[in-house]
DNA sequence: GGTGTATCTTTACATTGGCAAGATGCACAG
DNA sequence: CTGTGCATCTTGCCAATGTAAAGATACACC
């Protein structure tokens, strides 16, 4: 029974390079990126510590092929939240409210992705998985302005650096803990969301 | 001679703390924050590697008082770029420059004070910096909407987060090399940014 | 002048990332 | 079917790191 594949017994796992991204994305969301270890996912994809070496070379490939993998995520949680929505500007924030949501609900991935000190920046796959999730971003504006083919400059540069930036920072200032003090009494971190939302794609001044 | 605080021989440095704290910040600046090691801050200060437990107990702890010193200088970038602006709006737009040239200068630094995975976001010392720096950009947004007693809720405090959230954004995204696509022909960094500050200190729509 | 104590050193240990050499078994040619 | 090449994985090893424990030193205070 020749199956595609199978789990092997110890030599030739099958499949061992997804299995160490799921190892690590368990690490990473338990120990974060301070606790990251390469032995501990080889550990808990039940092989020899020395064997991701041969999948991602090192350390810093390991982590930038999950940081890859954090940016389909990042878009697929902006398309998610986008789906149906058809009004420029309610779409472009249900876009901002998908890209808060994927840092809310993976704030160690979140970290990692944007956390190029520990990544290999010039990775090819990063920096298209990288380009992909702002595209989505830039799709919500060129669509507001109704500019599908300009180029990206003036007006249309300054919304999306705004847009992105506001939504960016918000996100970064949560995961930091530094906007829990300004939840005290009020609607907590939803209604300041809403806050920050109300701000991007608007007309410019 | 008695002088108040020698650089002895071996033992008793002066003010190892202050040495350490010092070199820290070096190896932050050349390694970054995945290349610092309690060891070489040790090395750099020529003391042995165990010395810094007596002043910071962790590496944790070195981090964290390295990251409040990070505040003051946020805080003293700001104040220096208000520095005779009267005008509320362009006094909240220049903070807002502050902030990111904070960024610019030390990056790493920059990096460090907002990680917080990598510090003891509890310690006393490391809040107050935070609280101070942040102070400073409530101070302007205050000003700008002529409330300086008013609770801190509604469209005050979503222009606090708004302002905060951009700049913080815009700094996050530059640092991590995820703005410099955009730069390409036109006007460089500069002018994103001012595009940037335009949105914020605007009425609320 | 003597003692207590904070400061710093020495020593030791577990853990980590990375390298080199060896073991294993799949793929493919004949 | 058989044998060879090679990617995959393991074992063994090393230097470096963080932390703890125990010892050395010199300042402060009585």
């Amino acid at each position: 029974m020749p199956q595609p594949v199978p789990d092997k017994t110890a030599y030739h796992h099958g499949d061992l390079r997804r299995a160490l991204l799921d190892a690590a994305e368990l690490v990473l969301a338990e120990r974060g990126i301070g606790g990251f270890t390469l032995r501990e996912c080889a550990r808990r994809a039940g092989v020899s510590h020395a064997a991701p070496a041969h999948h991602f070379g090192d350390v810093t490939g390991l982590l930038t092929a999950l940081a890859a993998l954090g940016f389909e995520t990042l878009a697929a949680s902006m398309r998610e939240a986008r789906a149906g929505i058809d009004d420029p500007r309610e779409r472009l924030r249900a876009i901002a409210r998908g890209y808060v949501a994927f840092a809310r609900r993976h704030p160690q991935r979140f970290r990692l992705t944007f956390s190029r000190s520990r990544l290999n920046g010039d990775d090819p796959v990063y920096q298209a998985a990288a380009g992909a999730a702002f595209a989505e971003l830039e799709a919500a504006i060129r669509l507001l302005h109704g500019a599908p083919d300009a180029p990206l400059e003036g007006v249309l540069r300054a919304a999306l650096t705004q847009s992105w930036s506001v939504v960016h920072g918000f996100s970064h200032l949560l995961l930091e803990g530094h906007v829990a003090h300004m939840t005290d009494g009020e609607g907590g971190v939803d209604a300041l969301l809403e806050g920050v939302i109300a701000s991007i794609g608007q007309p410019a001044p």
